[in-house]
DNA sequence: GATGAATGAGACTTCATTCAT
DNA sequence: CATGAATGAAGTCTCATTCAT
């Protein structure tokens, strides 16, 4: 028995060598850079090995992404259960996605460029883990327009949508011409981000 | 005289059945599938002769890129020329990006996401082209700012980054999951655009 | 155990393999006729088979260089260890090289002309390879000196340099224009190259 | 007939410049660099004009070598018709090789190398030219040998074969190592050739 | 004669995937 | 289960030569 618990365990483990090797070969080369010769140098297992736990690469990017979105909604999660305004806890949202964009750049990318690239394959798993990101934020948007903070003519899930496009377009900008905005125009990344958001939440709220 | 010209118009036509093959190419395949065998294939010419029009695939890209750049700068600069409001004209211009994304898809994907793939290599014109977007855009929001619509604690530049930032995400999520979006939820694309064009502007006006 | 030591051997056999190959390629179309494609099919292996064995064509080359020069340092260091007079031991390294020159004709075009064309680039083992040979050539003619039997006024590290550089020139001549020479002047191989290492030791040695 | 002349001059002229531009390419690329793109470009004719005067790549390079030959032998025509001593006449000639090796580099590769790389293929007019350098040394050392300086017991044929294997040879090693010798050893490249040069005179003088 | 656009074979290299051990 | 050697298609780019105008 406990040699079946240990062999599972060690499965396990290998599984996660292999995501977290892809990680690191990603952070370095891009989301578009996953190399699975670097990958098993990196994750000291034979290439063939990698095989036998994702059936494909593409299989190690979905699951990435499935745990990125995770990772998200946990986030997400959290606040949503916080006991604070509507409008605070809309605030907190959004700048949780900026918070996860530092922290997790890897994983921030996978949930924002994963779609781009895959739109039609998505399975079950993954498609799930996207709905529930949108309904968490969605249910964020309901509660703040039910307690009559949000323009009545805003349909909380066109909002929804809104709001993360407008958001993953904000951070997109700040990863690839962020230092170059400092450098030119003096403008933080944080004052950006800021800005994006307070514009979005006067642009919902009524006036 | 007149066979120069002829072969100037040639060697121009030439020029254009690659780039025109090259976006056929990246249309069918994506951004990242631009691939010179099928651009070859397409264009009715032998692989080498593909370089002696462009010294690099990158070349072709970046002469797309350019060209995807200067349009839409076409279209910005028609509306800053027109003799109407200040808001209108704001609306006016995003309501471009959308019609441009609409006709001109995979010039939109250039003018969107190349630099996220390029972003130090990028040549002088190149950078020109971009600057010259921001630019028309910054003068766009800094008029309606002067008019004294538009709040006075925004800084125009920053605003003008948010826009931009906002709407490429706005687009490109369209781009992924817009026929989902309103197979599920029965929002049309226009009206999500639209709704994202009412948050903006209600966002950066005066109360 | 075993099994490891075979794998091992077997990838030492299909180094060899590759590096076989590639000198049958040489011999057959020259030094600057190596071409991955005739080496992939004479060892029988895939092209990308190759590259699991050495990074690149120039590594090949680079490989096949190094041994080269080992071989002829060997050669030449049993001859520096025979217990013999200085003046024969002269002569016997310099008719090594005619052997070299006769029986691994391909060594002695990598040893001869390797440098002409990679002059900037040589890595840290195969520079100390080069070294290693001429080191040997100035020891005896250092002990040749010191016995008294040579010119005093020759700088031995010039006569070093002297001495390779006739040596190859000679042996290049006789590569490129041995036979013809023999069929129209009658002066065989062997004799050319006598008279050139008659002429050398003479001119070097005290009247 | 002038119009006729003129046509021949015009033509000559173009050939000059299609040889001119070949030797700017190769002192820039070496010998093995010679690009029919470059040379249109600098000789300001078009790709296929160059095939009006030469039939192939190849041929260029084969009259490249037969100037390089000829110009040789001009420099060693005028030593030999100099009234000096024979062995004074050899020096000069000895040290024509690297005046030209100084001042016509590519020339003098080309005398050097084409062999190498084109053995089986000279035409009558090329194998003249090698053969009457090759006469004019045999003469100069025939004449000193009958003046009594010479050791009886070199054939002079084939002490003209050694000189010309060892010249080259020599000039071959300061081309490529002519730097590096200097900076490692302290060995200036006059230095190094005039010691060649003084070997080779004792190595066939009576003692 | 002159042009130069076009050709297309061929070179090197990469990498996801397979499979015998 | 695990290995990692082997595969081979695919990709970018070069260049001597040809040929319609």
């Amino acid at each position: 028995m406990s040699t079946i618990k240990r062999k599972e365990r060690e499965k396990e483990l290998r599984r996660e060598a292999i995501l977290s090797a892809a990680t690191d070969v990603m952070l370095q080369y891009g989301l578009y850079g996953l190399n699975l010769d670097l990958v098993a140098k990196k994750s000291q297992l034979a290439k063939g090995t990698l095989y036998l736990y994702f059936k494909s690469k593409e299989e190690i990017l979905a699951t990435l992404t499935l745990r990125a979105r995770q990772s998200l909604t946990t986030e997400f999660l959290k606040i949503h259960n916080e006991e604070i305004g509507p409008i605070e806890k809309l605030r907190k949202v959004i700048n949780a996605n900026f918070e996860f964009f530092k922290k997790q750049p890897l994983y921030f990318d996978l949930v924002s460029l994963y779609e781009a690239n895959h739109s039609l394959n998505e399975e079950e798993e993954l498609y799930k883990s996207s709905e529930e990101i949108s309904l968490l934020v969605f249910k964020i948007i309901s509660d703040a327009r039910e307690s009559g903070l949000i323009r009545e003519d805003i349909d909380p899930m066109t909002a929804t949508m809104n709001l993360w496009a407008s958001t993953v377009g904000t951070l997109q900008l700040i990863k690839v011409r962020g230092s170059l905005i400092d450098e030119k125009f003096g403008i933080k990344n944080e004052v950006l981000f800021n800005s994006f958001m307070e514009i979005f939440i006067q642009g919902i709220s009524k006036k």
